[in-house]
DNA sequence: GTTAGGTTGATAATTTTTTAACAATATTGA
DNA sequence: TCAATATTGTTAAAAAATTATCAACCTAAC
């Protein structure tokens, strides 16, 4: 095999492997402790054929009787996913999807755990709100290095979102996983990953739409 | 040129198609008229070329002098993304997350409405939340096809995901935006998005670490 | 034993997506 | 007028991602 770097893993490859690993504790919970490439596969709408070469790519073996031992993939995607040294996110924009993120991800992972919500509403300001400190968008260049936050989860209205990506930066933050509408632009060290909520939904209604028309 | 089907444009494509239209209703909310092709990919985070070969894909041509003329390029994005009949939308699972999506997007397109919620939750049963009606998910199979329902947002708790999607396409519904952690399998003929916050946010931390480790 | 069935791991082929290259055209300014 | 500049549209090349193929291997059944 061609030696793979670890870090330098397909992005659709990261991808997968969390969604893996999501898995895989699943069936553990189940009381599995194998898996064949074909089941894994299933679960996830891919061929067994992806499964086996993700897999491959991390160097991780299984055998022709037994498939994978799921507690050493599960060990060996979290040697690869998580950071050692756990990183913090913060979420900025503390609405209903802030806080439907926030408490949906709370205590899911040891490695990376939300830890600090911001927010320019008064109201919100010094509440814990889905277990977790809310401050003003203002101080964030003050408490991220406090806190040590390396992410932040943007989650504001579409009007604020390039103010608040410009504090985050400014704040020293290298990752920015933005959920709003407008697109950004960022510094080339900064990290950005895009996920917009209506795009999504466009996108499925053209392909639905094919049916219809 | 070789002619393009618009119905079978790439995927990536029909994705971009949405957000350029998003900024050029921006643009023209600012006065402007015309665009190139450069400024538009700035605002996209996008090479020049790429903007010009989508543009290509849908068969429509800008003037060198002037670039594109964006009233005629949101019309004809939206001729074709947007459905000729109505298309309507309920979300499943009224938390956080649905009331985020939900209360973003009202009113926001046209030809794309979310009409109904659906919820296990006694609590929130007939009540109107964020403007939109919300039923028993028990009773989808009734509601669907009387509100002529195509597409559904699904946003429930992980361990409700399949018993949901299982009610949502035997109510009829061929569409489903899969918010929840959880990868579904559905028949060939529903078309199926998955989004998951999760693996995004882990894929934008396996990023990030690389910088720390 | 040995054959049949099923699985992994790896390379090759294919498809999809992005990027490069460049001719054609329009505008500006000398 | 004509060169310089800037833009579009298109084809070609490259890169990324997926899928096909198949040898090697293990197990179980006979």
């Amino acid at each position: 095999m061609e030696i793979q770097k670890l870090n330098d893993l397909p992005g659709k490859t990261i991808e997968r492997l969390s969604q893996y690993r999501r898995i895989l504790f699943n069936s553990i919970n189940q009381g599995k402790t194998n898996i064949y490439s074909h089941e894994l596969a299933k679960m996830m709408n891919l061929t067994s054929v992806q499964v086996r070469r993700d897999l491959m790519l991390i160097g991780y073996s299984g055998s022709q009787s037994k498939g994978y031992i799921i507690k050493d993939l599960i060990t060996l995607i979290g040697s690869i996913i998580d950071s050692k040294n756990p990183l913090n996110v913060a979420v900025v924009g503390m609405g209903n999807l802030g806080r439907a993120i926030t408490s949906y991800f709370s205590g899911k992972r040891e490695r990376l755990s939300i830890v600090a919500a911001f927010d320019n509403d008064t109201q919100k300001i010094k509440r814990i709100i889905a277990g977790i400190p809310c401050h003003h968008i203002n101080k964030i260049k003050e408490v991220a290095p406090e806190m040590n936050i390396q992410i932040a989860i943007l989650t504001v209205a579409p009007q604020g979102t390039m103010e608040a990506a410009r504090m985050i930066i400014d704040a020293g933050i290298k990752g920015i996983l933005n959920y709003t509408s407008v697109p950004l632009t960022v510094p080339e060290n900064i990290h950005l990953e895009e996920y917009d909520i209506i795009t999504s939904l466009e996108k499925l209604a053209f392909f639905v739409k094919q049916d219809i028309d």
